[in-house]
This record gives structure tokens, sequence and C-alpha cells, in this order.
DNA sequence: ACTATTTTTGGTCATTTGACTAATTTTTTC
DNA sequence: GAAAAAATTAGTCAAATGACCAAAAATAGT
């Protein structure tokens, strides 16, 4: 670990291909993260994983810890983006909740690795002196869509209705990361299964609470 | 990384001293992982930490993987058994298992490091071949004493009691984990307040829907 | 096509790290 | 209190790792 010196090297104008490399590294991370862990991750198998130079790797990006939050942006980006783009549904709002929970872990599903290289990433951030904004910023991220795609297709947009959707989006999410977490640990589908109802009912009769008071 | 020849040093008899020794080491690793956390701890800084040479470390433990796993079967351990002492009121059901929450997290609130070190040091187990078991012993002990912390004193040993406990602290337990993730990347004590408050009305209306069907 | 800039490359380096051994010291047992 | 077993120690080692540089190659702007 010696002294870097990146902002000399970064380039005025960066290129297309600039752009296009540094997506490529950023996506062998992630790769080389899924299979290694964070723990076992080297510079090396991540330019081995991108098809790149180890030397290529540093001149994108200043030092490893760079590259790992930057793939925990990525990730975050990534996965706002898509559920940005789903559900567009107006049922009754209870029945919309409940289907938004469903697609949630629908997602959660398909992508398991992804969802275990964010936990780990999230830590490496809240670890890494001076990049605790990262997570905070993933976290009120999450929250902020997940109350925007509750609120969505009610209507108003009451100030009450906000506070109920922001306060309702905190929890499932808490909701769902403990969900991961003992889905990983115990990896039983029917509990697992059980779960996730029972944070439905738990989202439904949370819902119901917040709009009565 | 060469190979270890762990059963051979291995004592027949081990002695007082070395089970001191062993826990000295287990503590300074875990200073050492609350200081340090778990991507830059090295035997050496455990070594240190523990006021033993390097040497002995590796005396007691075939290697810094076996170390760190004890350290969180050791965790597991102590943490469960400060909650088993806990708590032998015998409130209303509702109040009593919304007194369990409160007591939880106050424990949690006392212990953020160790609550961290603790989620590493699982997401570790979890990557690390042949160790899985470990996370999934943990978190079934987690329910398993939440389940018995639910259900005492209400009298009665009722399976279907014991059905309600174990599916009411499986959502604790959920619910915990995500509140404690949210509260270490956010920091904001208010919110996290409100999540408790949400968790345990969560809970309390959980475990009436529990109670109905 | 020429030039300036960006990008990539091959090769190097100091350091850290986990592990290990042989010898010494301490503890236990009889 | 002597022999045996256990525990500790100092010192060594190979491998891995992140970082870096000087030079070559590719790219873009004019």
């Amino acid at each position: 670990m010696t002294k870097n010196s990146a902002i000399e090297r970064n380039p005025v104008r960066p290129t297309t291909k600039s752009v296009e490399t540094r997506a490529r590294i950023i996506r062998g991370a992630l790769d080389a993260l899924e299979t290694h862990g964070i723990g076992e991750v080297t510079t090396r198998k991540i330019a081995a994983n991108a098809k790149v130079r180890l030397a290529t790797l540093h001149y994108h990006f200043d030092s490893k810890e760079t590259l790992l939050l930057a793939v925990l942006e990525d990730l975050n980006a990534s996965m706002l983006a898509r559920y940005q783009e789903e559900l567009r549904n107006s049922d009754d709002f209870e029945t919309h909740v409940a289907e938004l929970i469903r697609s949630i872990w629908r997602y959660v599903e398909r992508t398991p690795e992804q969802q275990f290289v964010q936990l780990e990433l999230t830590l490496y951030a809240l670890r890494t002196k001076g990049s605790e904004w990262l997570a905070a910023k993933q976290y009120d991220a999450y929250i902020d869509v997940y109350k925007r795609l509750i609120v969505e297709g009610r209507g108003t947009q009451d100030p009450a209705l906000e506070r109920i959707g922001l306060a309702l989006g905190r929890f499932i999410l808490g909701g769902i990361d403990g969900l991961i977490l003992q889905s990983f640990a115990l990896r039983d589908a029917a509990d697992t299964q059980a779960g996730l109802e029972a944070l439905i009912v738990a989202a439904r009769d949370y819902l119901r609470h917040l709009l009565d008071s």
C-alpha cells in the first residue's frame, strides 16, 4: 500500500473506450466477488475476470478500495433502476403493498449471489473510514424507492401518505434484510416462504396501524 | 497457506493454562475484529491483542479460519447465555413480547461493535466452504432462545403455543437483524427508535394474527 | 496524416501474511 | 523432584498482494 498518484494520472477527457473498460472491470469485480467473496477477492482475480491487465485496472481505479466501492455504487444503481421500471398496477392499497413485497422477493430469489455481495460490500463500506456515507446513501435510496413504489398510484400526494410510505418502506426494507439473512443461514425454502408470508401480513397490519393513527 | 499438522500437535490432555490462553486468544481476536474489521484483521494483530506470540496462536488454533470460526461460536454462546438469564417476568402475553423485544434491543445498543462483528463473521462462515453449518446453528439457536423467551411464563406448553413462539421468534429475529443493518447504515437515533416501535407493534399484531388462526 | 492525449502493457517491488520448525521453558504427573 | 507432556518462543519462509513505472500502442481531434 504505497501512496497513490491518481490525480495526475486521471485523464482530462475520458474516452468512450475508457467508460467501457471501466464498466467491464466493475462487472468483472462483481463476478469475482460473487464467486470468491470479499475476503478472497484480489485485484488479479478481478483483472483476469474482466480480461484486463492488472495495470489497466489500476489505471482506472486508484485502489482496490475505490474499485470495490464503485462496485457497490453500481450495484445499488442498477438494482434501484430495476425496481423503478417495475410495478405499475393500482390495486387496493393493501394488495398493492403485498404485491410489492412479493415482487421484491422474487427479485431477491433470482439474484441471491448479488444480494450476498451487496451485503458484504455494505459492511465493507461501513468499515472503510470515510465511506460510511455510501452505506447511508444506499439505504436512503432504497427507502425512497420503496416509499415511491408504495405511494405510487394512490392518487393523492397527501403529506400524511408520504409519511406512511416512508415508515412502511423502512419497515419492509428491514424485513427483507432480515429475511435474506435467515434464508442464507438456514437454507430452508419452506421457512423462508413462511417468513415472507409473515412479512406480508405484518406489513399489511402495520399499514392499517399507520392509517389509523 | 501450507497444509496443517494440527492433529499431531494437539495435546492429549489440555491443561488449565491451555484453556485460559485459548480464551484469551479468542478474546483478543474479538477485540481485533471490533477495531479492525474482518477484512483487516491479521493473526499478528490478534496475537498482539491477546499478548501472545504468533506461534502460540498457531499452537492453539490450526489456522486463522479455525480461530475466526471459534470466535463466532464463542460469541453466539455468550450472547445466548446472556439472554437466557434475563427476563423472568410474566406479564400479559403482548406486553411480555414487547418487553422482550425492548430487552433484546437494549442489549444490541449496548454492544454495537459486537453485533457488527457477528454479522461479519456470519457472512464469513457462509462464505467458508464447510462452515455454513455454523451460521445455520447460530440462527437455529437464536430462534430457539427467542421462542423459549416468548413462550416462557405462559403456563401451558401447548404445541400450538410452541408453533406460535417459533414463528414469532423467527419474525422478531428477522426484524432485529433488519433494524441493526438500518441503524448501522443510517445512524439516525430517532429513525432507529421509530423502527423499534414499529417492530414492536408489528410483532404484537402478528402475535394476534397467529393466535387467531 | 499529424500531433496530443488517453489507454494499455509488461515487468518490478516492497510489504504483508499465514504458516511452520526446532529449540526452550513451563506445567503436570507420579 | 525427576520424567513426560504441554505450552511457549524466536526465527524463518514462500507465496500472495497491492501498487507502481516507463514505454508502447491505440485513439481522438484538427
